[in-house]
DNA sequence: GTCGGTGCAAACACTTTGCATACCT
DNA sequence: AGGTATGCAAAGTGTTTGCACCGAC
């Protein structure tokens, strides 16, 4: 019971377009961005296509979504910290300094990027949401 | 010439309380939890100032905006690696692996959070926004 | 009194979804 | 034939903005 269904996935024109032109992309591209680019090679494309379609294709592993948080968040306080975000009740906590190691990163010269800061963020589950007698919650604050 | 006028700031009842809710939060609020919250101690306040009230806070550096990017990107690739972001092009650079030092976080036993993984990403000035003849570009595709 | 701030509502930008049709397999 | 995928357009979300009135300084 319960069982999921195989769903299947099928490589439509649109599909491989879609996937071509985020592969061949150096840079990482937005949706709109994909849309104007594949627009050239099918004109009625739609903007839900490409959503859709890079919905299923972050499904089939074969892309991957940046950026996850479409909402917002603001902090009080204004000292450089990290934070521990939870993947379920997407709750975020700070890190007590110390806990990082240093972030010291080196890139090639060649690369020519001058590093201003970094960010720094820890994804994984809080205590509420893993303790398994309540189950998760969602929008939990953290403690 | 070109001089930005001063543009005073004011301290108002809505400001404080904002800043107030803000600053006891433990969690990093987004702008809709904050007005469930403001709005128990002023009931006709607007979510539009809740808005702009954030906004004037962190131009101030009375507060932090986290997340900045409103709109999702998306990566050909599957591989976990780090990017580098440029704060005036918005480009998104590849950091080659090797680049990152160990990433290996120690957060308190007692805070009991599990980790799954962390991102990772530098800010900072690419290439050609650096160079100054030609100035910086907006949207320029990274090369 | 002045000029910035507020409430309200409309406008925006990005993303998701319902529906009838089209198309893989 | 059957079940996905598509195009289109409308609906959803989160954020910004225009405007007339209000209020801090």
């Amino acid at each position: 019971m319960n069982e999921t269904k195989p769903r299947r996935f099928r490589m439509t024109r649109q599909r491989e377009i879609i996937l071509d032109a985020l592969m061949r992309s150096e840079s990482h591209p937005t949706a709109d961005e994909l849309y104007q680019v594949v627009r050239e090679q099918i004109p009625r494309i739609s903007l839900g296509t490409i959503y859709r379609n890079l919905e299923v294709l972050c499904d089939q592993g074969m892309a991957t979504k940046l950026e996850m948080g479409a909402q917002r968040r603001y902090d009080g306080t204004t000292h450089e910290h990290y934070h521990a975000r939870c993947l379920i009740c997407d709750s975020l906590f700070d890190i007590p300094a110390g806990g990082v190691p240093s972030l010291a990163v080196q890139l090639p010269p060649e690369m020519g990027f001058e590093i201003t800061n970094v960010k720094f963020e820890v994804r994984g589950l809080c205590r509420p949401c893993r303790g398994g007698n309540a189950g998760p919650r969602t929008r939990q604050k953290p403690s």
